[in-house]
DNA sequence: CAGCGCCATTGACATGCATCAAGCCCCCAG
DNA sequence: CTGGGGGCTTGATGCATGTCAATGGCGCTG
């Protein structure tokens, strides 16, 4: 709701669908960020001319479930999605979020079925990309080809880091880690990186780091009375980031010799 | 440069050193597993083309360092691979075990720099695959292109796995998914899937799913006890995969209503 | 064959986080 | 304005795993 989708804040659901979800790649604030980068202003076109822009998700709402066969990838346009799958014992892990200018839903080329469900944390605009489409695309346009791979490698790298996070970090690195995260990510889209709104609850953020809502509760309240932080319910405040990064980065040079 | 290209395998060292490093992909064992899978033969022979074959690597030497800049990606032809990232603290975070028919270094592709360091466990084969020359033949070559494109996404999922297994399951699980995941990895390979030797030490085992080496040893003791495994240094024969099975399955329908 | 060093095992103890439990805050609906 | 419910916070307690320490076993080297 802080961020509505361009052209989309009004008369949203209901019957007239003609309003114009359909931004184009071309004009899209994200399009540094997103798919388009590196390609040129034809090559852009090309690609936009296969992506499907939709109504937007509300809240909740699902944009691909685990399991169900994989047809495209997707890009937010706005608002905030988390994917997530189940585990054997019906419990939820949380895999990912994924903000304005990034892409999701790689996890199902390989089986050609969704690995994880993604549902949106907030009202949330999103491109689709069929992936079909995109392969064919690719094969013409190299830099797009690049771009993707590239696209993938960077989403093994991030889960990487996170599996060093989840191993050797303890509650508050990772927390901090998580906050220096979003602050950055929000960097990247202009927007401020000591000041923001989670979009996500305090289970969904103890679920992707492997700690309870208590643990996740209590840090927050730590960093708070260290200065570090201000947090009131979602709305943080990033007081002191050189102290937020050194916890992060796990006191470097804190033990002798 | 540890990986001396395949025309230098017969005739430039000394000594009898006249092993064929150059088995191509056609006539290698694992091309239903690598990345030959789904084309077809002259396909595969303009695969081969690009492949370079060296020398093996001894055990701890390194295939390439984090940092370095990327320009392949590689084949395990046999031996096995730990691939690992040092954090900002120094320490080591091990990210992945690579066995024969596995591919390695997708990681370098999004910084166009290696995002972690890959050595050799024991004396081990491996095929280069020079990445520039591999997009221009995936341009080419569609099926190539899904096909690397497959892999990415499992690499991908399988860390997700691995993040899950991390995020919420005891040591005794961790350790019993592991077995499991070699166990079926060897069985791919048409190796025994219940009896094998660990390439890797207790150490590598216990960093590669967050656990210290006492707790790794004391699980295998455990589950020696249990008649689930035999474990004698590195040797292990799963005696009782069905309960193995159940202990990584996180006892599905173990507690009540 | 002896000695050294690394790896693995085992035990005793410490601790960070989970668990259980209670209460509070905030938002929304009526 | 008022009541209810979900999400968040805080405290008390327990447990799995980390930490520290000692010993054992195996392979390598001279």
């Amino acid at each position: 709701m802080n961020i509505p989708a361009k052209s989309v804040g009004d008369g949203d659901t209901s019957g007239k669908r003609t309003h114009d979800y359909r931004v184009s790649c071309g004009s899209c604030r994200l399009n540094t960020l997103c798919l388009p980068i590196a390609l040129d202003s034809t090559e852009v076109e090309r690609l936009d001319n296969i992506i499907q822009r939709g109504r937007p998700l509300q809240k909740g709402e699902h944009l691909y479930q685990e399991g169900v066969s994989f047809s495209a990838v997707y890009a937010v346009r706005s608002g905030a999605i988390k994917a997530y799958r189940v585990t054997d014992d019906g419990r939820e892990q949380v895999t990912g979020f994924y903000f304005p200018g990034e892409i999701l839903g790689m996890d199902g080329i390989s089986k050609n079925a969704h690995a994880c469900s993604a549902r949106a944390l907030e009202t949330s605009a999103v491109c689709e990309i069929p992936f079909s489409a995109l392969q064919e695309l690719s094969v013409q346009m190299p830099d797009l080809q690049r771009h993707f791979f590239q696209l993938m490698s960077r989403e093994i790298t991030e889960d990487q880091q996170l599996i060093t996070l989840l191993s050797k970090n303890t509650a508050e690195e990772r927390i901090a880690a998580l906050m220096l995260s979003i602050s950055s990510r929000n960097a990247r889209r202009k927007l401020s990186a000591t000041q923001f709104r989670l979009p996500m609850s305090r289970i969904d953020i103890g679920n992707y780091l492997g700690l309870t809502v208590e643990t996740v509760s209590r840090v927050f309240s730590r960093l708070q009375k260290l200065d570090i932080l201000e947090v009131s319910n979602k709305e943080i405040k990033i007081l002191d980031l050189d102290g937020l990064n050194e916890i992060a980065n796990v006191h470097v040079g804190d033990d002798e010799d």
